[in-house]
DNA sequence: GACACTTCGTTACAATTTGGTACCAGTGCG
DNA sequence: CGCACTGGTACCAAATTGTAACGAAGTGTC
């Protein structure tokens, strides 16, 4: 997994800098850091950046205006960090545009897990968005398009899909290789609640692998998980 | 749309639980109650949830803990509900990854203010939020994918798993190194109380040994304490 | 160390749970 | 009305899990 995720860290404390960089190294990631406004600046304009770590306290221009500059021509998450407990600090760092920030002094691993949640959140919504602006996807070896409800084969033949399958195959395309229970499915699918002896998921199941599985007693695509539920299991490609 | 915002309210009192409850269903959320550590396990096992809300003094496992364990393995938003006002407890809260804390008695209003502050930065719905779902943990030479129930050897060859052991496995990786006993693990894994000629457990575990373990004579993962029970002793890394 | 006693690991098997799907009935639509 | 779709039911098959049993290993006592 080259093109490891850039983070940035601006600090004017060397000490925080350091530690930060070391232990997101130590993660696998790539860590530049900046002391200032300006060499942030120049980061920027000759390097690809995932994510933004900004103390929010600098001397020369402090990190609430950078942040508005960097939100102003950028649109890469940014992490605050702050000595400040003050919820209106806060406030006003989120209001700005910052996905998330973190109280001084704090444990690494929640950074990480910060730095997770944020560029998870930041990365998802826009797979999706090309999954609905290419309007195809490719599963195991079909080929799903999602405006006409069907899946077509390598020769081109395309199968339709009713609403009710498409809608479970839907699901499961959003959410590659989750276990999903068949309570979540039934929410997800047709906002019902379940109750125990609902087996109507089963059946979409059973219908939708007759029509894609090559050998529906032995799923490639749609694995049961036994006392969990479903999942998709062959490779998902948006296109 | 369907699919309203799932918060689960665990609380052991009742009256507090309902008038949560009422409230924000009345303000088109959806809702479920839980009144212990394990009942929520039950709903995460099977449902999507959004949001927890979480008081942190109950008996049996108190939040505190909870909160840990939860975000050991899932990545959902806390808010904690504290009698207490002592800002060491909400520093442990906070650092712990609660996302938000509010002290009782509290305004209903101020509760729905800060529920809509901490899903706003969660930006993703839960459904999406699912979309690039990564979580894994390392544990000696495996990686266990907790959304998809399975664990990985070097070579990513993934072996499947079944529930109860998943569950097992997982009751273990949030306590890494905590030695538990048979009716401890017969309760946190399936929420049964053991009679004393129970072997289940030990079935269980030797069933996941023989799938994880190298040598399963020798366990190198999970180990035996003579008239104790059960503890992980691999090294647990939270990717 | 020999012994009795307890706890643990594993196997085989039975009981139970859960999943797959054929079939039927109700629904909605043209 | 005919048609396709969907959910419910029933039945069978498959997988999992608990129990019992037995030998192995650990513990304490003499």
């Amino acid at each position: 997994m080259q093109n490891a995720t850039h983070v940035v860290v601006v600090d004017d404390h060397t000490d925080i800098r350091d530690l930060v960089r070391q232990y997101l190294e130590q993660q696998g990631y790539k860590v530049s850091v900046a002391e200032s406004g300006s060499s942030l600046r120049r980061i920027l304009e000759r390097q690809t950046v995932d994510l933004i770590i900004l103390d929010i306290m600098m001397p020369g221009e402090d990190g609430i205006s950078l942040c508005r500059r960097i939100r102003a021509s950028e649109d890469i998450p940014i992490i605050f960090l702050t000595a400040m407990a003050e919820e209106t600090d806060r406030i006003v760092g989120l209001e700005l545009g910052a996905d998330d920030y973190l109280v001084k002094p704090f444990n690494p691993r929640e950074l990480l897990a910060r730095i997770r949640a944020v560029l998870r959140r930041a990365t998802a919504p826009a797979a999706l968005r090309a999954m609905h602006e290419r309007r195809t996807v490719r599963i195991g070896h079909w080929r799903v398009n999602l405006g006409r409800q069907e899946i077509c084969g390598e020769d081109g033949v395309g199968i339709p899909l009713s609403t009710a399958e498409f809608r479970l195959l839907k699901v499961f395309i959003e959410r590659p290789g989750l276990v999903l229970s068949r309570e979540q499915l039934l929410d997800l699918t047709v906002g019902r609640t379940a109750d125990i002896f609902d087996r109507s998921i089963d059946n979409q199941v059973s219908r939708l692998r007759k029509k894609i599985e090559e050998n529906p007693k032995n799923p490639s695509i749609i694995k049961t998980h036994w006392g969990g539920g479903y999942s998709l299991c062959a490779e998902v490609a948006f296109e």
